[in-house]
DNA sequence: GCTCATGTTCCCCT
DNA sequence: CAGGGGAACATGAG
């Protein structure tokens, strides 16, 4: 289904629309979830609701779907927003918000085909939308309006799209964990998860545990530049960079090297998730 | 059977 | 209070 572009394809009389065919793969850090919001733009803003259908009621927040169906039927989906890992959709003046945690995606299908994780589907006066899940820890919910909307997304800071190098300085200068804890952090920055921020100190050649405070001015500009650009290619993969010329793309292997240096990667914990870093390149600050 | 996984939340500790 | 560490959540892959 990829066709290494990360834009959706037709397939066959299959006409689904998903970013990439896949669903335990697909890592819902901010570009994945860009792509999710262009989905909604291209295909389903403008369409309306006929019905809706709710597989799996455990993930629906703040209704029931008799109450999700009332309150969509006849309605119109207006544009997406996404804020960091965060994704809603108007429908009216309604807001529906996503969010996919460790799996998840949407797929439009056009005409409507079912999924063994399809868990909120939205039948539409052309084609389906689905919230799809396969370990089931996202969660769709139905707010009345942006304020509500808000109220369920909690606080974030700025997406990390729009973050300048000033502003970068700003956010880290109060800190005093380490660097790869701030920049996970959805509170101070909206968006970097776990493999993006690997990627993301790999290219800017500094140490996970790096105190987060203690960046020299040099360090801070490859750090700003390091998160436009793997920002900028991973939205435009449609997912976070895995080919051999990204840290991620070793994880895989046996015994993952650094795509630069060649140099055996270290792994550990920081922040609480598995990091992996090339010792050679990447020294703490 | 075991460990690990892209995210978030909660609870305990320093 | 800020941050670290661990567990939990649910499911599948290796």
């Amino acid at each position: 289904m990829r066709d290494g572009t990360g834009r959706p394809r037709m397939a066959g009389s299959n006409a689904c629309r998903d970013r990439s065919g896949r669903d335990t793969g697909v890592m819902p850090e901010l570009a994945d979830v860009e792509g999710h919001r262009r989905l909604l733009a291209a295909r389903v803003t403008g369409r309306t609701v006929d019905a809706v259908r709710v597989p799996d009621p455990d993930l629906l927040e703040g209704t029931t779907p008799q109450g999700l169906g009332r309150a969509l039927h006849g309605r119109r989906f207006g544009d997406p927003t996404r804020h960091g890992k965060w994704l809603w959709v108007a429908v009216d003046g309604r807001q529906i918000v996503f969010h996919f945690r460790m799996t998840g995606s949407l797929a439009y299908c056009n005409p409507p085909a079912s999924h063994d994780h399809d868990r909120v589907v939205f039948v539409l006066d052309r084609g389906t939308l689905a919230y799809r899940s396969v370990r089931r820890l996202g969660r769709v919910w139905l707010a009345s309006d942006e304020h509500q909307v808000a109220t369920i997304t909690g606080p974030l800071g700025p997406d990390a799209t729009e973050v300048g190098r000033e502003g970068l300085e700003r956010l880290l200068a109060g800190r005093r964990g380490s660097l790869k804890s701030a920049l996970m952090d959805q509170e101070l920055i909206a968006g970097l998860g776990n493999e993006l921020v690997d990627d993301i100190l790999w290219r800017a050649r500094l140490h996970p545990r790096s105190a987060a405070a203690d960046l020299e001015p040099g360090e801070l500009d490859l750090l700003h530049r390091a998160i436009g650009r793997v920002l900028r290619a991973s939205i435009r993969a449609g997912h976070v960079p895995a080919g051999p010329g990204w840290i991620n793309g070793q994880r895989a292997r046996d015994e993952p090297t650094c795509p630069r240096c060649g140099t055996a990667l270290a792994s550990g914990t920081v922040g609480g998730r598995t990091s992996w870093w090339c010792p050679a390149e990447q020294e703490a600050a």
